[in-house]
DNA sequence: TGTTTCATGCAACGGAAGTGCAATTATTGC
DNA sequence: GCAATAATTGCACTTCCGTTGCATGAAACA
């Protein structure tokens, strides 16, 4: 038993081997992935297959969705440890308008922000545009 | 010559009558508006043209486009004099989950955030989600 | 082994954004 | 005013992404 198959049984996912190819898939790419990213990489599973399996991740908490506002959803993989919808895991991602790529960068967490009287937050989301550290030749 | 009218004309749009009207709707709603909003509240009018309306006015500078995560871009009228895409004017957007409403937060402004080396901000957006003033009952 | 549960594949649907083109309306030059 | 021109509006259609229903296949269980 690999250590994927390990992880994937810990959140209560069956380690089958789609599973397996999807999760190493995501382990090997540093940038958020959207569905069909899978599809082109993929081609011989079935949209749905994919579709289906970055959702069970997501409720397990294998993965996160990101909404870098592009009105396609990518997903990255959860940090170890982390706990997606608590205020103190909420991360900002980035958005390259060069190279369309997204990223986590987990080390920036989203501050917090007082809001007027009357609202409750709940959850965050903050996405920073512009030029990657790849795309800006730095 | 209306108000309405001549701001239209200050920015460069023509004021028609579909447009005064589109424009009077946005200005009434303290709430950012879809397209299929639009579509409901001027049942005789076009969807292309309400459409087509919101693009010109986005371009124009006369709304800004609001992408709060539920995948359906809203529109709401630009504060007078603000400059939409300068990060000074970048304000905070909030969702409620419970009544489904985007409001503007135009006093809160979304807080400089550091980057990685390389990296070249150009554009943000922030969302908080939650209980709006209305639904939380205060 | 037989039964049940879960995973996968195929087909279709739905909502929202976007486009080409024709028709209508407003503006311009004479 | 009237023809020529430009801008706006309406209709039809397309595309893209996300999502679901149902049948089939594989794995776990008893
Ligand atoms: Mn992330
Ligand atoms: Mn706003
Ligand atoms: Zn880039
Ligand atoms: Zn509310």
């Amino acid at each position: 038993m690999t250590d994927i198959e390990k992880t994937l049984e810990n959140k209560g996912v069956r380690p089958t081997a789609m599973r397996i190819l999807i999760y190493k898939y995501l382990a090997e790419k540093e940038v958020a992935i959207a569905l069909t990213d899978m599809e082109n990489a993929f081609s011989k599973a079935d949209r749905t297959t994919l579709y289906r399996t970055l959702k069970t991740f997501e409720e397990k908490r294998i993965v996160h969705q990101i909404d870098d506002g592009t009105n396609i959803s990518k997903y990255a993989l959860c940090e170890p440890g982390c706990n997606c919808e608590m205020e103190q895991d909420l991360h900002l991602h980035f958005h390259c308008d060069n190279c369309d790529e997204t990223v986590c960068l987990t080390e920036h967490k989203i501050p917090h922000i007082n809001l007027p009287d009357g609202y409750v937050a709940e959850n965050a989301n903050l996405v920073i545009k512009g030029i990657c550290d790849k795309c800006s030749g730095q």
